[in-house]
DNA sequence: CGTCGGAGAGAGCACTGCTCTCTGTTGTGA
DNA sequence: TCACAACAGAGAGCAGTGCTCTCTCCGACG
């Protein structure tokens, strides 16, 4: 089963998911393709496999650079780091970016196994903001409004507040901004291996730090550039 | 060939683009799959057509909403009607949006064609915010940083700067900046159709306001949510 | 009226996911 | 030690795919 997944995700790294062929894999492991039904129901099922490993391991990379940070540090900064460390994970095996971030494929239907994994760089960036905004850190700009229903109850709950009627609306507010650094973050690493910044940008790296900078002041984080 | 065009957009918009297949295509005319080589090289040709299409569709969606603003109207009002003319365009024609700003199809390098089709998205971002710095409702927002190497030349040149060395620095910021604006836009509508706000917020519409308007903010662009 | 070109048909190749049946091996309990 | 059962893998086969090759037909044009 390990030498499994090991063979598919190297299928995956080189060819892509659309070409991740199940019979390819069976040939590089040197069995039948029906021998690897025993292990694995459906071509689609494997790939669920590799799109969990893919969130659990971009996830892990967001949270490593965010504690790689000494405590103490301005949150700002971490955001920086954090959003560098997933543009270097994405760029190192864009085919695995592509599997979680881009078109889903065919059959798949996001079942509940891979939501747990999934949530994992929402945690990196609410707590980056909430340690923000307890700091003081964070000095609330982007636009006003009624932070009802904007975002689901599970998002307080998910960093301690039980009673969502009780959060104070700026910390709502702040919340809801917060969809922008995970938007922006996801959206600027598409473009750029999508070959959206073609005539738009020669140096991606520069225009990057640019735009998680300029998506982060919406928020009221001010990260400095050097 | 219109009819060939017409039936691969109507089995795109079903099935998706992954699913669409030639010869499904040549069923739909009551044609052998052979014959559809008559009229278009390959598969991915046809994607490819398809793709110019989608491009030139959003385009003047975005175009079309920029325009019914009358003049005078604040720039950033319409910066926020034209995302949500993407949205809307986005959400009624979803495989056309994976199309071309999913996961790119296999064999396609996006040759030329697609690239004038595909720039003109940006051709709206860049006149609006441009508008916004001419009439001073801009007001400079997010990081500082030194403007050079950040954008092509060519950006400079699509508004009518010739020389990039003239161009003042903060204009030059600004238009650096700019490029937050399409990546959270496409972020947004991709997080939401990808599903990756499951479990996150409930009301897609009223979040991806709030995401429009904090990414605007980041640059300077003040939208006003009701 | 003859010729010629283009439009379409059909067979066929190599590939895919998946199912079915068959074989060999291996472990376990009496 | 022996019998049985479970399991891992092999192989054939089905329906589908993209694409190529050859063949036929029909209509336009000189």
């Amino acid at each position: 089963m390990a030498e499994l997944l090991a063979a598919a995700r190297a299928r995956l790294e080189s060819d892509g998911s659309a070409e991740l062929s199940l019979r390819a894999v069976a040939r590089d492991l040197g069995m039948a393709s029906s021998a690897v039904y025993r292990y694995v129901e459906s071509r689609d099922a494997l790939l669920t496999l590799l799109i969990i490993e893919a969130y659990d391991s971009v996830g892990a990379a967001a949270e490593a650079a965010a504690e790689a940070r000494e405590s103490g540090a301005d949150p700002a900064g971490t955001w920086l780091e954090v959003a560098r460390a997933v543009r270097r994970w994405a760029l190192a095996q864009p085919y695995s970016f592509e599997l979680i971030y881009g078109t889903p494929v065919r059959g798949y239907r996001a079942p509940e196994d891979t939501v747990q994994s999934a949530l994992r760089m929402w945690g990196v960036i609410v707590g980056v903001v909430m340690a923000a905004y307890g700091d003081g850190s964070l000095t609330p700009a982007g636009p006003a409004f009624d932070p009802a229903r904007r975002i689901a109850p599970e998002v307080y709950a998910f960093v301690g507040w039980t009673d969502p009627a009780a959060v104070p609306p700026e910390l709502a507010r702040t919340a809801a901004r917060s969809a922008t650094l995970f938007t922006s973050l996801v959206g600027a690493i598409s473009a750029e291996l999508f070959g959206h910044l073609h005539r738009v940008a020669d140096d991606y790296a520069l225009l990057f730090d640019v735009t998680i900078a300029t998506a982060a002041a919406g928020v009221g984080l001010h990260v400095t550039l050097d």
